[in-house]
DNA sequence: TATTATTGTGGGTAGATGTGGGGAGAAATC
DNA sequence: GATTTCTCCCCACATCTACCCACAATAATA
């Protein structure tokens, strides 16, 4: 069993861009990324998504089995693709974020990192904070649906 | 069948915020757990809960399976794992506690340790007293409901 | 009761981690 | 080819973590 990643934390950039990943989240890599490298992307939510490669592979293998002859399966594989970066950590765990993703998240400083199963959340405060409140509350259906899963 | 928690005991936070967790709790731990690891989060009620971290990850393998899809389950899995920390005893068997989590809970100094099944709850004194007393007490109906199950 | 083992608590310290910044070389631009 | 910009290595150092040892408190055993 691959252990999930969990908690939050408070981090900052650099004056060059640069985003320390929490040695915690590094080390739950497996092997294959001995190199700590991650896919970061755009979300659904206003907020950056770092995949660790091998997990962003994974669903890239399963992009490949939707239909190239749709229109609306380019335009998704398409608009996921050019959102995603290859980012390696340097020698000190840090990772040089891309101004383009920065601004599409708001992140200016200020950086919460949310270990959120098998992917990271990085959100600039406020917006978090701000969305989490908009949200509608998990209502008792919801939970319903799950109790058909649990 | 896995022995359960039970039982209830009063510790206290050291200089460094270390909670010492009682040996026959770790001792229950099955030999995954071999590092004494739990994972703690915030309670629904006015406290902290610890569980096994073995316990955490079987209830995060089955969320990993939730499409990233829906809105709802983003925002499940995002509230779920940013209050989750994993934590690993020291050799002595105590456990760092993020400040966060205490402020949560209100924990200073003193600590009520509830073994509750296959997790412990961690209350502060005062908080947990209020509590139980400002509870609806449990009343005829309930047992009445359970009795359906039991 | 005395003795031994286990557990809980305190605190020093080496090593891990996070953060800042210089600068060499690569890449892009003119 | 020259200049500028960018990337990433390196070193520095402050802070934090978790190991270690010490010993007190408690439980277990003879």
């Amino acid at each position: 069993m691959i252990t999930s990643f969990a908690g939050e934390s408070k981090h900052f950039l650099d004056e060059k861009s640069r985003l320390s990943i929490p040695a915690k989240y590094r080390r739950w890599l497996t092997e294959e990324d001995a190199e700590y490298t991650f896919v970061i992307t755009k979300g659904a939510d206003p907020c950056l998504i770092a995949y660790p490669a091998i997990e962003w592979d994974m669903f890239a293998e399963k992009l490949r089995n939707l239909s190239q002859f749709k229109k609306k399966n380019r335009a998704f594989i398409r608009t996921w693709s050019r959102n995603s970066i290859r980012l390696k950590c340097d020698k000190q765990g840090r990772i040089l974020m891309p101004q383009r993703l920065l601004d599409f998240a708001n992140i200016k400083k200020e950086v919460a990192i949310i270990g959120a199963l098998n992917y990271l959340e990085l959100w600039e405060p406020e917006m978090l904070k701000e969305h989490q409140e908009s949200q509608i509350p998990l209502d008792d259906d919801y939970f319903e649906d799950l109790a058909d899963i649990f």
